[in-house]
DNA sequence: AGCACGCCGACT
DNA sequence: GTCGGCGTGCTC
């Protein structure tokens, strides 16, 4: 019977494609009739090279089965992988992702897999055999010229021509081809193979060393014998460590055909961080009562939600930790997430120190390389907790009995772009409940989304209550910029500055937020009000002073600072708003004797000058800490005394349902960076808005508070956690198209759904970025909606579009969304 | 999404 | 003729 496999591939095509499997790759029944599996037999979770349209492709196996379909198929030429690289658990939850982020489900794949591991075919080009008269001109013969130089049957990337030659290098490559000069094919493109070195053994027998001894140089001699000591295969560099075997020996020995080479997988470089198991301190009373029902879930293994709510400083982490103590001792791996940001040696130097060597870091700043070794030793099993940012939600970690994700709310979880925009939240979710698995989810500020679940019982909630003994939440002062206009230190209102001022003078350390979402520093023309904006991108110029230009920083175009208003001629043109390095240089104005350390995206661009800048500060080699949102995120500075946020309405200018909550956010997570030590913190806000109710409950650190209005304003929008927010998203060069077809598809959505849940459509906030036109329409799903239906919805509506899209609207790419933040 | 194919206008 | 741009349709 012929066994046929559906076969994912990472392009955009949400379907599958079924081919047939070949017997020589099939999974047989032997006559216990139990699953024999024979090498390189085809199993949902493994790579293979595939037929596809004329060419070749690296696909994944999803599925096999008996199903004979009713179209002709083609054959799998061969598994590139010998056992699966994606177990089937780690393959439902793409195919759950791929249906409820209505992602391909190869995109889906990809996001599960390593990079190294990205299944990609790599075309290859070679002069044919027997080729004898070369083509007559141009490019053609230059590219015939230099295949035919290149030696023997040697092949070259057809991106190697492109690079050097282009698009017109392509077309000569297709012509070449086509007269059947040149030999094109494609070859999986596998990067990744496990590290390798060289280890050297005995060709000889040991009898016969003593043999050859006697008739070699003295200094061989004494080489072999100490070289028989040691105990073989050793790799080279642990041979020449020995004395008595000088480079030179150790050529002859080789030469001389003594030993011989194999290359093996090379172990990982054990790690140089402390690791002190029994360092793990014990509970207080609070927190062993928050814990004990996350000890009884572990227990039961079976799926349960929590959600730890506390304030920093109030022991998240020691509950982590104990939680990870008791999934690992029933057997079971454990998951940690994290925002990009906070993923510091500082965070993995925590857990690394109780599990040492058990815990596999997920970093983007590993090396491709380092990342796939990490990957690696957890599907082997070889080490059972990854901690990760977003991606590390399909971490191959394996029975998964306990997932943590810190700073649940951040909005780093969701990816926007590119294909699966996934919510690393939601995700972790949907792996525990497969995996029968305990998910605790931790913020001192949870998302509206996590409250609600804890108001409805998918998710049980845990507070704790109270700061560590000795530290304290910090003061708050909201200060009325209107009043202080006249009582301004530079960019600091008179009460702010005192503050830093004494700060300064009792050596201790402040930190300074200056907001800069939304808008900066922007030029405008005083008499006609033109701001200037960049031609090709919606959006205000941004004014470099140290280069006395200005730019765009959605597409990087500049230009200088012109004298005039090019509207009106005006020259009463001027800078509105205020740049971080205006910040900065007004600021040694009125503070020349401190020590101010600047951070934000101009100044940690470097690989690692995050990290830096932080342990520069951390060091105490600067006094004042000034930059933008990332000062706010979560590090321990416990000599910081004073935080002040030069602008704390700058968020409010981002058009957005969120705004509020983000600046809460914002301005909590900010006030937590003051007083993390045994000094009490003063935190000011600085505002024009005094009256926000962000501003309003941040003085109070009174989150509930703030949740419980935020949570009635949504309701009454009824805005998330109340619906489901999927944004679709129209884009084209030609700004005609693009409003019609989102002006088409948003009406044939609004037929399929009820009244009032598709908003839309209009042009986006930036309506032209890079010269392409973007036009967005904003869904509202009924929350309690899962895949399927957002599956059938968006299938139905593409279906539909496809009979009545307007001509040459395939230049208009349409995405979805689902769940987005903005 | 790619990518080939085919149609069309602009040229060595 | 032939080169290159662009719209259309397909991938088991």
């Amino acid at each position: 019977m012929p066994s046929f496999a559906d076969i994912a591939f990472p392009t955009a095509v949400r379907r599958c494609f079924t081919y047939r499997i070949p017997d020589q790759l099939k999974c047989g029944m032997d006559d216990s009739s139990e699953i024999s599996v024979s090498a390189g037999s085809v199993r949902p979770g493994m790579r293979v090279w595939v037929p596809l349209k004329n060419q070749m492709a690296i696909g994944m196996v999803v599925r096999t089965h008996q199903e004979t379909p009713d179209f002709e198929t083609k054959d799998i030429i061969r598994t590139l992988d010998s056992r699966p690289v994606l177990s089937d658990e780690l393959l439902k939850l793409a195919e759950w992702v791929h249906r409820f982020y209505y992602s391909s489900l190869g995109e889906a794949i990809q996001a599960a897999l390593p990079a190294g591991m990205n299944f990609i075919a790599e075309p290859r080009v070679r002069m044919a055999p027997n080729v004898h008269k070369p083509p007559s001109r141009g490019i053609e013969r230059e590219i015939f010229d230099f295949l035919n130089d290149l030696s023997g049957d040697t092949d070259i990337s057809l991106n190697e021509i492109s690079r050097q030659w282009q698009k017109k290098g392509e077309r000569a490559i297709d012509r070449l081809a086509k007269k059947g000069l040149i030999e094109i094919w494609q070859i999986p493109k596998v990067r990744m193979k496990p590290q390798m070195e060289t280890v050297w053994s005995w060709k000889v027998a040991p009898e016969e060393i003593k043999e050859l001894e006697s008739s070699s140089p003295p200094k061989w001699i004494r080489g072999l014998q100490v070289l028989a000591e040691l105990p073989l295969p050793a790799t080279r560099v642990e041979i020449l460590a020995q004395p008595g075997i000088t480079p030179y020996v150790w050529k002859r020995i080789r030469d001389s055909g003594y030993v011989t080479s194999k290359e093996v997988p090379s172990d990982q470089a054990a790690s140089a961080l402390p690791h002190e198991p029994d360092s793990i301190s014990s509970l207080n009373e609070e927190q062993a009562s928050v814990y004990e029902p996350v000890r009884e879930a572990i227990e039961a293994e079976e799926y349960k939600r929590f959600l730890l709510y506390g304030v920093t400083g109030s022991g998240k982490t020691e509950i982590y930790i104990h939680a990870l103590r008791d999934t690992l001792a029933r057997g079971r791996g454990g998951l940690i997430l994290v925002p990009e940001i906070a993923l510091t040696p500082q965070t993995v130097r925590r857990f690394y120190r109780i599990f040492g060597d058990q815990i596999a870091v997920l970093h983007s700043r590993l090396s491709e390389r380092e990342r796939f070794d990490a990957w690696s030793s957890l599907q082997k099993g070889e080490k059972t907790i990854a901690i990760g940012a977003r991606s590390a939600v399909f971490a191959p970690v394996r029975n998964p009995g306990l997932i943590i994700i810190d700073e649940e709310h951040d909005s780093s979880y969701k990816q926007e772009d590119p294909a699966p925009r996934y919510h690393a939240r939601e995700t972790a979710i949907m792996r525990a409940r497969f995996n029968d698995a305990v998910i605790m989810t931790g913020s001192a500020t949870p998302s509206l989304v996590s409250l609600n679940a804890a108001a409805t019982d998918k998710c049980r909630m845990l507070k704790l209550e109270s700061r560590h003994a000795l530290a304290e939440l910090p003061d708050v002062t909201v200060l009325d910029l209107k009043q202080y206009r006249s009582a301004m230190r530079g960019p600091l209102a008179v009460p702010l500055f005192l503050a830093v001022e004494e700060a300064l003078a009792k050596k201790e350390q402040i930190i300074l937020l200056h907001n800069r979402r939304g808008f900066s520093t922007f030029i405008q023309c005083e008499d006609c009000g033109q701001v200037l904006e960049c031609p090709h991108c919606s959006v205000s110029l941004t004014h470099h002073r140290s280069r006395r230009h200005l730019r765009c920083h959605y597409c990087g175009y500049s230009r200088l600072m012109p004298r005039q208003c090019p509207s009106c001629d005006s020259e009463s043109i001027g800078e509105l708003g205020m740049g971080t390095q205006r910040v900065e240089d007004e600021l040694r104005e009125v503070l020349p004797d401190a020590r101010i350390l600047r951070m934000d995206q101009d100044t940690t661009s470097g690989k690692n000058a995050h990290d830096n800048i932080l342990q520069k500060f951390g060091r105490g080699d600067a006094d004042i800490l000034m930059g933008t949102q990332i000062v706010a995120k979560g590090l321990d500075f416990p000599n910081v005394t004073v935080v002040g946020v030069i602008n704390s309405d700058t968020e409010l200018a981002f058009p957005s349902y969120r705004s509020a909550e983000r600046m809460y956010q914002l301005l909590s997570q900010v006030a937590g960076r003051s007083g993390r030590g045994s000094k009490p913190g003063k935190v000011f806000l600085q505002t024009l808005m005094p009256d926000h109710s962000a501003l309003r409950f941040a003085r109070s650190h009174d989150f509930p508070g703030f949740a419980r209005q935020e949570m009635m304003s949504r309701k009454n929008l009824d805005y998330p956690p109340y619906s489901r927010l999927a944004k679709v998203f129209f884009r084209s060069a030609d700004p005609q198209m693009v409003a019609r077809v989102a002006e088409t598809f948003t009406g044939i959505l609004a037929g399929l759904l009820h009244n009032g849940t598709v908003m839309g459509p209009s042009p986006s906030a930036i309506e032209r970025m890079n010269n392409i036109y973007s036009w967005e329409a904003h869904i509202k799903l009924h929350p309690e909606k899962g895949g399927q239906f957002i599956e059938r919805v968006f299938d139905r509506a593409f279906e539909a579009y496809d009979k009545e899209k307007p001509a040459s609207s395939g230049k208009v790419r349409i995405t979805v969304n689902v769940d987005t933040m903005h």
